[in-house]
DNA sequence: CTAAAATTGTGAAAAGTTACACGAATAAAC
DNA sequence: GTTTATTCGTGTAACTTTTCACAATTTTAG
């Protein structure tokens, strides 16, 4: 009798920042080793619940010295899937799509921008970091050719979900949305959001006007 | 003797959803009247906790009937105060910078892009949407002067811990980081991140790969 | 070699969040 | 005019997440 464990959603979105703040000590402080309660301090998290989520996947720490560094580095590439590179398209070349095809921060850490798409013809053709701008129309054909899996979308949310029910359509199974809107897609996809403008309301409900 | 009810930090983060969800049925549809079941539906969210999180507020529906949309939006306007137009200044004038100064999305929803700085002297003093490149230099003079409270960090993680700390020194209270790392802040200043890829790092965890 | 300090992994308690389910009010149907 | 539908607001229960606190282990200091 196998017992399957769902790893809590909440304890997998801080894997990632983890990741982050680990992959920044080892290459600029040049360190070996950290402690749960380091890590926690630089992140304003409490050792507690990193040592816990940590209990998760396995006893990656040791007590009295705390985590290797690279090892702890390498299970959690593990963990995220991240030991494979996976081939990234963008939906949208307008100001938002350019500035990420052109950002270097996705190298190292497991995406490879691979595919950039636009629905205006003044676009197609147009070279951004070494992609070539495709008409969307070419999205099918180009996701059933390379099998992409995952898709930053840039574009205004009127288009948004017609493009989207198009990528689930051809499998796509994780899609980071720019778009100021809900997406809604069938179970198993994976939808991430990013809307400015949502946070900086967050936060002026703490802010006093005036 | 006033009892002071603290609202969960995960409530107010649901309200401008809530909000942006309430401006398209209006602006698209042209609906007068929804329901919490209708707007659970469209954002995924149960109906039950729509009606509780609006319940921390008031008592803004009717039974039989639903929700008011037009009230609803400017009871969530108020909440949020988003009745004034908060001014923000955008640091970095690259490429993320350069789009988020030219995103249009901000107008109508509470915020004005008022200032974008920069470090690098080829920058300073190109215009950028109608505003003019600023150098970084110039930002405590500005801030002092126009008693700006919000800012957007567009820049890499190598120098975005000092600039906070600007930020923080001139009183900003509110940073929108896109920078992949976390900022150590005192308490009472709020602060949201955005980095592409722990976004698509969590997705990966829940893909095969291959 | 021994004592003190550091640190992990974890069971249990506490705190936080969501879902349920129902009385009350309103609107629609007949 | 009465019955049926709809829908809200909310107390309580269920579930999720975080924190606490401690035994066990390792390292450091004397």
């Amino acid at each position: 009798m196998t017992v399957t464990v769902e790893i809590p959603h909440i304890v997998i979105g801080r894997l990632p920042i983890y990741l982050r703040a680990l992959t920044r000590m080892a290459e600029e402080d040049h360190q070996k080793t950290t402690s749960s309660h380091e890590l926690g301090e630089q992140l304003g998290i409490s050792s507690a619940q990193i040592r816990k989520d940590l209990s998760h996947f396995g006893e990656f720490g040791k007590q009295g010295t705390g985590y290797h560094i690279g090892y702890l580095i390498d299970q959690l590439r593990q963990i995220l899937n991240l030991h494979v590179e996976w081939n990234v398209a963008i939906i949208g070349s307008g100001h938002l799509g350019y500035a990420l095809a052109n950002y270097d921060g996705f190298q190292n850490r497991g995406f490879r921008i691979r595919w950039i798409f636009d629905n205006d013809p003044a676009k197609i053709g147009q070279k951004v970091n070494n992609l070539l701008v495709q008409h969307i129309d070419e999205l099918e054909e180009t996701i059933r050719e390379h099998k992409a899996e995952m898709a930053i979308l840039a574009i205004p949310a009127s288009n948004a979900q017609a493009v989207t029910d198009r990528l689930v359509n051809m499998g796509i199974k994780a899609i980071l949305s720019y778009a100021p809107l809900h997406l809604a897609v069938p179970e198993g996809v994976q939808v991430s959001y990013s809307d400015p403008v949502t946070e900086l309301q967050r936060m002026t409900y703490y802010l006093s006007p005036e």
